[in-house]
DNA sequence: TTGTTTTGTTGAACACTGTTTAATAATATT
DNA sequence: AATATTATTAAACAGTGTTCAACAAAACAA
């Protein structure tokens, strides 16, 4: 079956060639933005053909969608070897907001647009979960260390993530121009740090 | 000059009777799904005497958005009378994400949704600094009260805006789904508990 | 009361959107 | 070589925000 197997791998290769146009085109202009003839003719196709290797707009959204979560976790995969919970847990919020900074684009497509979430939950979302089962691993570690030892442990985890996604989101929306002469960038690390210097306190 | 006295009132009659139907529209099917000919058919006019009461779909959206941090902010004001800083501050924050639950949709469109911030900034921004100003002001106060004292006012009010922004945030967009048995607002508020006491032993 | 100008209102049109589909071309199977 | 499968396309459909020429209504001037 040496036939079925090219057919598939072209096929496949199809599926790369829109992915990449479409990601080019939704980092540059948005979701709302991006139409299916501007990722058609990015890489030269009739915008009906695009149907016949995703069911809609949002699927092809969504391949995106996962693609940033992977992205995140791979940065995040190598505080993997850092011993101490805590150091480990305050330095994941540092890689998340410089994850932020750096990939703006996918940060709203993975957190902040909620076009494409319809009914069922897209797969991005499982990724979510164990995230924030991570998350709350780590919480856990610490708590057993000695540190926020009279905190629930998942309005903690909460508030955790609240936070970072906070300074983040505010970030990606530049709602936060408002303060004299500092940038974005500043603040968010500063911000930051004011937080894990409220945890160390702790 | 009795006769443009009263055009001018009928004009402005028009004004409310669009943003009365757009607000039930917006608030239903939220930005996107919102047509101006969705607005023209729930008052009974035509899709293009919307343009001249209002130069787009955006300008009315910018309107109900202003509606949206007058709310915000009368609900603010009751808090005036609190006479410690800091116990003004810590209820701000739960006024703050009592808002965001009770009205989650107004919340969306004048904190999440970006669709109409396009170039020149809304004036619901000019409304946004004072509120940054005040979270200041607060802060502020409490340092010269003697708490937080060896925090940096501004990255500190950030701080503080993220926390709450972040647990709205996430609670709008539906992505605290992963927390066992936990309701969303059992989240939030516990969540900012959490963080008064992290600030309570600073 | 005329005629004229200003103010509102409308339906039709324009250029766009996501998506479907019938026709067609290209390829694989028999 | 004929048939069946797979891939591609242009055209069409129903929707979008917005513009505009035509028209009606009211206000003003004579």
């Amino acid at each position: 079956m040496g036939i079925a197997e090219r057919k598939q791998e072209e096929k496949q290769e199809m599926h790369k060639r829109i992915l990449n146009g479409a990601r080019k085109i939704f980092l540059e202009k948005g979701y709302e933005k991006t139409s299916m003839r501007n990722i058609a003719q990015e890489i030269n196709y009739s915008p009906g053909s695009l149907y016949f290797y995703f069911r809609d707009k949002s699927e092809i959204f969504h391949e995106l969608h996962k693609e940033g979560f992977r992205l995140l976790l791979n940065q995040l995969k190598v505080l993997e070897k850092v011993g101490d919970p805590f150091e480990r847990l305050k330095a994941s919020g540092r890689v998340f907001i410089q994850f932020a900074q750096e990939n703006k684009d996918y940060y709203n497509l993975m957190f902040i647009v909620d076009e494409p979430v319809k009914d069922s939950l897209p797969e991005g979302f499982q990724i979510g979960e164990e995230a924030i089962s991570y998350m709350q691993g780590m919480v856990k570690e610490c708590q057993q260390k000695g540190k926020f030892k009279d905190m629930d442990t998942e309005y903690f985890t909460f508030l955790i993530i609240s936070v970072v996604h906070g300074i983040c989101a505010l970030f990606c929306k530049h709602r936060n121009t408002s303060f004299s002469g500092k940038t974005d960038e500043e603040l968010m690390e500063n911000g930051y740090e004011a937080f894990v210097a409220l945890l160390e306190k702790s």
